[in-house]
DNA sequence: TATTAGCACTCTATTGAGTCGAGTGCTAAA
DNA sequence: TTTAGCACTCGACTCAATAGAGTGCTAATA
């Protein structure tokens, strides 16, 4: 089918069509790629890797662009050539944890590191599962009618919320039901939640309702799975010729700012086998259909976190790829705060 | 100086500017806004106004748009208009802190709101003042070397960071400060780093410097006045023609991403005297020159919030300060959860 | 004296014709 | 199988012409 040849050209066009932006003719591909053949000829390959469907023309005078099709057999090459690279199998996650601010924080850094370095826009996922276990939690009285729920994760995942009681639980009740809940520390929710009804049918009569207010509210946040988005800064999508037009900008950032339909397409493709890339269609996002985005996920027990960088189709993926690879490296490689100085 | 007519004519120049969006000619005016006049002697009265530096020509033979101070006298007829309704002085973040998110919650629930009813851009600045009390604070161990610190201010306000400690501080020390520090709650933080310091230096000698570095990291959260930035959705500036322009959307769209000139800026012109607006060039942030700014600031003991909007210089000045104005006055209303639903 | 009608003038925006150049497809020769 | 040659297509650019909105000034008018 793909003749040795033909992989040449097309390989050719979509590095070409990366590097410019315009449209290839088969005289620039004749000068600077294939020097050998002349045009005539690589128009006649052209010509048959339009009807395969990997190059299509705007018009009949104007060079040829890649299709998604195009893309997508060139990322497979470039991905292919550096597979043997590709040590991280997903463990970088667990050394995201002690950075100064948390995961969250670990996360906003590497978002930021990721822009800066590939000039597109770095993303995070960060996927709370059910397994996620409690490691401590706290119930404050902001006033005679609220409590500030105050729950941490294993590896310091902090969620609070404030809770109105409908009436006045005594302190001591409280207190006892912190204490209760505490010593299960170490234990995923779904464990607690069931070991936590007993107690308060039994023990808590008059009081069940307020406490289980709590628990529901608790239950909210912890039964679903539950996908905190971090985008690195936009700034750098100005200078991306791709998005001067505007109504690509703005399908690029509604999505960003929407965050939902991102959050759905990581988890549908996130994979642990190193680096994945989706290009332009082949999700069903419309939005996302000049975009391409590169990303690596991270599983362990509790969560699932996902570390990428969207650009626009026409991105330098051999040089985003690399970027990913390098930041996923690093990060595993200095285990411990990244946050500004002041390490007394 | 100005005569009456002159006010006159100047007033419907904005009022029609604000509308359409082009420069205004002087038949325009005589037909729609000062029938009793012709287009000729409202031409008079645009050369004396022009002349004034109210109002200015891109070219010959345009019509004249409004100068920033035209728009500053035009704001401040609409604010002097509704002057005596200006009831709120400030209390409206009293009402906030119920809300089930704490008062982070309830600020970008209120930016979101007045994001959607102004087709602007809603924004909050919530400030941590060096007053704030704190309610409660916590170490909780995440793995030998590293304790998330937990802290809460009164009014549910949440601060959560990681700390390193570089010796192996004993469980019994920890529990034991925490205790310490949990006694002094209700007091400003100036006032409980004093009481501290004297305690560890008298009674855990070897353990001070773990200690100190705990002490160290509330301090950078506590001591400085530390700005929030909320901003509501940004997908109404695409249909503000204003902000087709891509360069004009960067500039506001930078400013905003970038969170600290725009804090500088409510910091700087922020009273508690009802409402405020910024126009244009009346600051010195030169990309906000064709923005505006419409706000309002309430202060209590701890902190400072301010909620306002920002949009192009040529917005609708009066629908967007009655927006303001009806948000903040529906927050006062409803005193509790805004929340969804869930109120057993 | 203040207002207005009239007119010449200025400047932008739009339209259409003309031209240039890059690129193609096809054919015939090497 | 490759390549040179040629006619053809189509977007991008330039240029001139025109329409239209608005102005400033002057002279007439109430």
């Amino acid at each position: 089918m793909l003749t040795e040849r033909h992989l040449e050209v097309l390989l050719s066009v979509v590095h070409e069509f990366i590097e410019s932006g315009e449209h290839v003719g088969s005289r620039t591909l004749s000068r600077r790629y294939l020097t050998g053949r002349s045009a005539a000829t690589i128009r006649n390959e052209m010509a048959d890797l339009e009807e395969m469907g990997y190059l299509m023309q705007p018009h009949t005078s104007a060079g040829r662009a890649p299709t998604t099709r195009a893309y997508r057999l060139f990322v497979d090459t470039v991905l292919q050539r550096r597979s043997h690279r590709d040590l991280d199998r997903g463990e970088w996650v667990e050394h995201l944890k002690a950075h100064r601010n948390g995961l969250q924080g670990a996360l906003t850094n590497a978002t930021e590191l990721l822009t800066q370095l590939s000039n597109y826009v770095g993303v995070a996922a960060f996927t709370q599962l059910k397994q996620a276990r409690l490691s401590k939690i706290d119930f404050i009285r902001v006033d005679t009618s609220h409590v500030l729920l105050l729950l941490v994760l294993e590896g310091g995942i902090v969620h609070h919320r404030i809770i109105t009681m409908p009436y006045d639980l005594p302190q001591e009740s409280l207190e006892d039901l912190t204490r209760r809940i505490n010593t299960l520390a170490g234990h995923a929710w779904n464990e607690v939640r069931i070991l936590l009804h007993g107690y308060i049918a039994q023990e808590l009569g008059g009081y069940a309702d307020s406490c289980r207010k709590a628990i529901d509210e608790m239950d909210r946040l912890l039964a679903a799975e539950h996908t905190t988005l971090f985008t690195g800064s936009l700034s750098n999508l100005f200078s991306v010729p791709d998005f001067q037009n505007i109504a690509r900008f703005r399908a690029l950032f509604s999505i960003l700012e929407q965050e939902s339909e991102l959050v759905d397409l990581l988890r549908k493709y996130s994979r642990v086998d190193g680096i994945g890339v989706i290009i332009g269609e082949e999700h069903d996002v419309p939005e996302l259909e000049n975009c391409a985005v590169v990303f690596s996920s991270s599983s362990t027990e509790g969560q699932r976190t996902t570390l990428g960088i969207i650009g626009p189709k026409r991105m330098n993926y051999e040089k985003v790829i690399s970027v990913l690879d390098r930041v996923l490296h690093d990060m595993t490689e200095l285990p411990d705060d990244s946050g500004s100085g002041a390490n007394c």
